[in-house]
DNA sequence: TAAGTTAGTCCAACATATGGACTGAGTCGA
DNA sequence: TCGACTCAGTCCATATGTTGGACTAACTTA
């Protein structure tokens, strides 16, 4: 299968795929959380190529992820902000970071700390369950198919557990 | 800068891109998380190449998410597994699965369904602080460096606000 | 004995990413 | 009004990554 291909798969992650997955997206987001907006910014701090960099904002823009915003008239210069589907990404934003924190942080701790305004802590992300407010612990959770379709081949396995 | 480079940055998205960011890596966990374990379940499942897959099993493996483990004998064949830091994607994979189905579903709905066991009902994460155990909206958070240094050059810009 | 299963590797063709030079509209200071 | 600077890109030849298809290799099953 081609990678243009995805998007017509029906996994939700093949969909998302197509819009976060390849090298630089992510970066470009946690740099857009942090209130990054301009070409010129994105470039300086990630290093990425000019070429590159456009392509990507203009594939986020396309997914209606980022909108661009003039905030200059003359001369006329543009700015990238998050629509309201961009702030959707910053749960799964914030599992990344903190998964990167936990996993690749120096012996100085995370190079980046998030405060929660509200209580006033630094904080990591805790995903909990929208039903039962619950956190939710990746052995409790059941996956099924809303309805059989030939797109998910059986897979021959034994008991569902996830790690040894 | 080039890819190599980016895990010496010191950003944990930089760093957790490097192991994530790629056209695949992420579908390939997100059929983990749902029980698939061997070399040929994900190339039937996902169409992706057998080289690509080898590959990117290989630097998941390197990078501790999963192990290759023995489940047969004669001949001798191994699965994948996810590690302790592989389960720890879970949030992230949860919260990226939420936003493809919310934005990328067609009318039908979601192709696939999480059932949390613990309380019975179908559900999606909702991302808590770990200190006050509240919802944590993108706006209430404040973001600031551990340390200063020069590896995040100042940016322009006015009061910080996440979306227009 | 022939066909099937599983987990790969190898290869040439194609697609994407790279840095560096360049464009073009405008500002700023002397 | 001149030269230097800022910002947001585009263009291009080279380098790197991805693709499908054929192939290997060890075993099992009919």
């Amino acid at each position: 299968m081609r990678w243009e291909d995805l998007p017509e798969q029906q996994c939700s992650m093949a969909r998302t795929s197509v819009v976060l997955g390849d090298r630089w997206t992510l970066v470009i987001l946690s740099d857009v959380f942090l209130g990054v907006r301009r070409f010129e910014d994105f470039q300086r701090r990630l290093g990425i190529s000019r070429t590159t960099l456009a392509n990507r904002l203009k594939l986020l823009e396309e997914h209606g992820v980022l909108a661009q915003r003039q905030y200059e008239d003359r001369p006329p210069r543009f700015e990238y902000r998050l629509t309201e589907k961009g702030l959707g990404l910053y749960p799964a934003i914030i599992a990344l970071l903190d998964w990167g924190d936990e996993h690749y942080s120096d012996a100085a701790g995370p190079p980046i700390l998030r405060r929660h305004k509200t209580c006033g802590h630094d904080f990591h992300g805790v995903m909990h369950c929208s039903e039962c407010g619950e956190a939710v612990n990746p052995r409790d959770v059941e996956a099924r198919k809303r309805a059989p379709d030939d797109r998910f081949p059986e897979v021959k396995r034994g008991p569902h557990t996830y790690a040894s």
